[in-house]
DNA sequence: TCCTGGTTAATTGTTAACAATAAGAAAATG
DNA sequence: CATTTTCTTATTGTTAACAATTAACCAGGA
């Protein structure tokens, strides 16, 4: 397969397709070819081709793009930036597994980072945007007691969250939101699946934005940080399975 | 100059070497080649020899640690991941040279990520802990007023940020705001010159240690912030003589 | 004088071969 | 039969040459 024939906007899941919108300098909207490969290889981690803990090798996907190892290097390296893959020295790289301390450390961050999100969004938000926030959590609504369901309410939720980081006016945090979320998203995904876990999320939602749009920026904060320790404490628990050493 | 014989112990200052002992992966405590050019030229960064907008040609380095470009290549991609450097596809890499905004934005994270750090240490600090501390704002006190002082001020509140970030059980958080401290400290050397901010600043941190003795959490968030977004504004006058084109 | 165009030189991107290391398999030893 | 050692093989790390692109320079003309 040749990498010019690849259309770039073609992506598995939204989610990758925004991430590496994202992380492409909005200086150069033409993709180099590194940046290709990454988008490509990101996108099969983050769709779940590629499960965590796989190998990556180098000459496998020289082979399969048509180009030598040199840029299939910089592809990883990129990836690397995205924490969607490892870099092991001497020994290659394989697609990030998180064990239960990692994933709470990710998520604690995320948690500060939102709360910067929310405050902006409980003082200066727009009722147009409020409105759209609104319909976002209508949508979770419905995904939350359908069966099933669980990737498609995970998946949405990441998209709130964008919707939400892209009100601040700081692209660098919307760009590590987006990272730190997309390394979490497929663990979230495992705790997602319960149906009454989605039940008190969504609830969380709700209140988040009834708070917002009353202006209770203390409340609207309490409520994110609730939320998103629930569900590190709801992914760690299915964690254990993959990564046995860590079910301390 | 061959790179074996270079001594990886050796940094210009201790801000560098602090940093590249943060990010070299724990696992492997012997540093490969690339992160020890890395870590090299990432303390000229830090130390001032190299000024942001300055350009780093890959043969340049490369003939000076004897070695090929590859090797360099990867120690900009490292650079890049620390933000000390940006790459320019097809263009070469810069030392990298922050706008007014860009700055702005990185206070702003790194403000959010500190609170996390404080609230954690207004709940759980040891006795012993808050000695320390109170020992190094002692010594930013006797900085403060000091003629002269403005960089072993800034260094010394990064040191303290690096304390009081080893109090939280999150590594992951840690290197962050490592990062992200090191990619502003030179911006705010230029704010705390002046014995006038210097003394604002440690004003601000003595009440924010009260207040964390007084397990008061919101005053001594609030405080930081007051601090963080200060630094924020006075650096932020600096940086219009270096780059015009942002002093909107 | 200033702008425009083409030419040249320097630099980055890419390639393929070589070297060094690590993992796995086979053989030898207790 | 289990364990250790050695050897083989596959993979990453490094190198140097080649290709492609950018940026600067210079000449020519309005």
């Amino acid at each position: 397969m040749n990498l010019s024939e690849i259309p770039t906007d073609q992506f598995a899941t939204w989610e990758s397709a925004v991430a590496f919108r994202l992380f492409a300098d909005l200086e150069t909207p033409t993709l180099t070819v590194p940046e290709q490969i990454a988008a490509r290889v990101g996108d099969r981690i983050l769709s779940g081709t590629m499960l965590p803990g796989s190998r990556i090798g180098e000459q496998e996907l020289a082979d399969e793009f048509s180009v030598s190892r040199g840029p299939v290097r910089d592809a990883l390296r990129i990836l690397e930036r995205e924490g969607l893959v490892t870099l092991l020295p001497r020994r290659g790289v394989i697609v990030t597994e998180l064990g239960a301390q990692e994933l709470r450390e990710l998520l604690e961050i995320r948690a500060g980072l939102f709360e910067i999100v929310v405050r902006k969004l409980a003082s200066q938000a727009s009722p147009a945007f409020m409105q759209v926030l609104q319909a976002g959590v209508d949508r979770l609504e419905s995904l939350a007691t359908l069966a099933e369901a669980g990737n498609e309410y995970a998946e949405t939720t990441y998209r709130l969250l964008i919707l939400c980081a892209r009100q601040v006016d700081n692209q660098r945090l919307q760009r590590l939101l987006s990272a730190l979320s997309l390394q979490t998203l497929r663990y979230s995904k495992l705790g997602l699946a319960s149906v009454a876990r989605r039940q008190q999320s969504v609830r969380l939602w709700r209140e988040t934005l009834a708070a917002l749009k009353a202006g209770d920026v203390a409340l609207a904060v309490a409520l994110t940080r609730q939320r998103i320790e629930m569900s590190g404490e709801e992914a760690f628990t299915h964690i254990s399975p993959l990564s046995p050493d860590m079910a301390s």
